[in-house]
RNA sequence: UGGGGGCUCGUCCAACGGCAGGACAGCAGACUCUGGAUCUGUUGAUAGGGGUUCGAAUCCUCUGCCCCCAGCCA
């Protein structure tokens, strides 16, 4: 018992306590600092439990921060979408929703700061010169000819940056470390530059905006955050991070860094999941196969499942490509226990049932989730006239198959037990089109009195009550566990699974589905996890499959080939 | 040939000088009115060499391999 909820650690945990303990800090504060420019998908879902759950874990508070420092890549839209997802995905922020942009006018002191200690300077390099100033990875760069104006000079020149004097890419401003760092970020990196556009928040307030590395640390330091978590690429700027926030002589945030996460099948990468969707490959982005929180929601995942499943991922600094089957076993762990059954054919082939009575109807009661009794039962109706899964039949059957076949018994989920005695074909297709059973009175409810054995249930749905659906049947995005690594000469493009959705019509379900809205979750026994999707209409449902059930016989069937 | 990181079952994560463990996946079985769920069992790993130590995945050292950094993006 006690082992099962044995306390997760990490690494990041162990340092926050090490912390704590040594009393480098007598609090925790954490932030999330998305850049509003796209939508939230699985990996940030992983920053966020990291980011909220370190500072709950000691009682301590996460801020939510628009990192919102330029101005022609960031949009409200997406700042709004941001905080839809991270409600969703079950965190609070409460009132300590922050944007970089809150900041400028400080940022804009600091700056000032540094120009009066001789550690800032301005800088007309063109971005051509400055790279090439910069030197390479094995040669040390050179100092710029403006390195060393007076502060006088800076002060006025940086004074006039603010006030719009200089078109963009005229000048910049630069942090005076060392140009022969062996860290390329320590060599005078740029501070400020011109950007002449509105800012979704500020206007035309400001035409100069801070780099990323001079505002994220400041910005954490003036909100107070002990422990700034992020990725794993931040690790070189960390130098400059503690540098600024030392010559500034502000709060001292601690950054430590993890591993973002990867998943097999699919890309997290941001550009490329702008291409899929503007290149038509998916629906959008909330497309159920996009790996976005909003494409999850819509496919049916739920909360729970993803914050179960990247607690399962755990944290470290190794960089990993996780398994989405683990993902998918996390899902299904959770909607297994929560997802009423209902039962709906897929793929319907007609079953009438020869001693059935012409016209009866009997209502059945089913149970809706046997791994939660308080959710009871209800009627299902069962007549002469019936649909069940065209594969639950087979004119020969395979060895190992308990399905229907001719002369074999089968039973019907909540039924009765029925036996082929004959079946009619398409001459034009050959497919099977009717099967011809009998049914034992005698085993309403599907129970056998005379104790016989009768290994197979199926799923069914009555003919003229069932209601007709189309179901979105998703599969894996890419044909290849990683897309991010193609061969010479390919890109993840060339390995887009061409069935990744299959749009089945002509499903039949149950009658009780008639009241399901958008976002319903349910269980089609022996098939699945599905999700009402919000294009269902008066007249059609829509369901996305969210994921199968484990499908034992599938493998089996699989062997035997 | 600069700087910063990383290498433990197929995958992800533990073990913090003391029996290499868990989850997912796999395999085998039990049970079952979902070939679901559940339960049981099981396969399977410390990158390599040297050293310290009674004892090393863990400390030291050498080697190898992988990732990141040369935006006026974040």
């Amino acid at each position: 018992m006690t082992d099962q909820t044995q306390e997760s650690s990490n690494f990041i945990l162990d340092a926050v306590r090490e912390d704590l303990e040594s009393g480098r800090f007598n609090y925790v504060r954490t932030r999330f600092p998305p850049e509003p420019n796209g939508y939230l998908h699985i990996g940030h879902a992983k920053a966020i439990c990291i980011d909220f759950e370190t500072a709950q874990a000691f009682g301590g508070t996460t801020n939510l921060r628009f990192d919102d420092t330029n101005p022609v890549k960031e949009d409200v839209e997406y700042v709004e979408a941001i905080k839809e997802d991270i409600r969703w995905l079950g965190f609070d922020w409460g009132d300590r929703e922050f944007y970089a942009s809150d900041y400028f006018e400080q940022l804009y002191e600091f700056a000032v700061q540094l120009i009066k200690k001789g550690k800032a300077y301005v800088c007309h390099l063109s971005p051509d010169e400055i790279r090439e100033y910069r030197g390479t990875l094995t040669e040390p760069g050179r100092e710029s000819p403006y390195r060393n104006r007076t502060v006088e000079e800076n002060l006025e020149l940086f004074e006039r940056m603010r006030k719009g004097e200089f078109p963009e890419g005229a000048c910049v401003l630069r942090a005076k470390i060392d140009m022969a760092s062996g860290n390329i970020n320590m060599r005078d990196p740029v501070m400020y530059r011109i950007i002449h556009a509105p800012h979704h928040r500020t206007g035309n307030k400001w035409c100069i905006y801070p780099m990323y590395d001079f505002a994220h640390g400041q910005c954490d330091s003036i909100e107070g955050i002990t422990h700034s978590l992020c990725d794993l690429a931040y690790e070189d700027h960390r130098p400059l991070y503690e540098w600024f926030i030392r010559e500034l002589g502000i709060f001292p945030s601690r950054q430590i860094e993890f591993a973002r996460l990867n998943l097999t099948y699919t890309i997290l990468s941001k550009r490329f999941l702008k291409q899929l969707v503007e290149e038509g490959h998916v629906r959008g982005w909330d497309d159920p196969r996009m790996p976005t929180l909003r494409g999850m929601r819509r496919r049916g995942y739920t909360p729970e499942a993803i914050r179960k499943f990247i607690s399962m991922v755990g944290v470290s600094k190794k960089e990993s490509v996780v398994d989405v089957a683990l993902l998918e076993s996390a899902v299904r762990d959770d909607l297994n226990l929560r997802a009423p059954r209902v039962m709906g054919v897929i793929d319907p082939v007609k079953l009438i049932i020869t001693n059935y009575p012409v016209g009866q109807v009997e209502e059945l009661e089913a149970i809706n989730n046997p791994e939660d009794p308080a959710a009871g039962s209800r009627k299902v109706p069962f007549s002469r006239e019936l649909y069940i899964e065209r594969d639950d039949f087979r004119e020969e059957p395979p060895p190992k198959y308990y399905r229907l076949a001719p002369g074999r018994e089968v039973r019907l989920r909540w039924g009765y037990i029925i036996k082929c005695v004959n079946y009619v074909k398409d001459p034009q297709t050959g497919l099977v089109s009717e099967i011809h059973c009998t049914y034992d009175p005698e085993t309403r409810g599907g129970y056998a009195p005379d104790g016989r054995k009768v290994q197979g249930t199926i799923h069914w749905v009555s003919a003229p009550h069932a209601l007709d659906a189309e179901v979105r049947w998703y599969d894996r995005l890419f044909t290849v566990p990683n897309p991010n690594q193609p061969e010479e000469g390919k890109t993840f493009l060339d390995y887009l699974n061409p069935e990744s959705m299959k749009i089945i019509k002509g499903c039949k379900v149950e009658k009780s589905l008639g009241n399901a809205k958008p976002g319903d979750r349910f269980q089609f026994e022996r098939k699945g996890f599905f999700c009402v999707d919000p294009d269902t209409t008066d007249s059609l449902l829509v369901f996305n499959l969210t994921v199968t059930l484990r499908d034992t016989w599938a493998k089996i069937e699989q062997k035997l080939k």
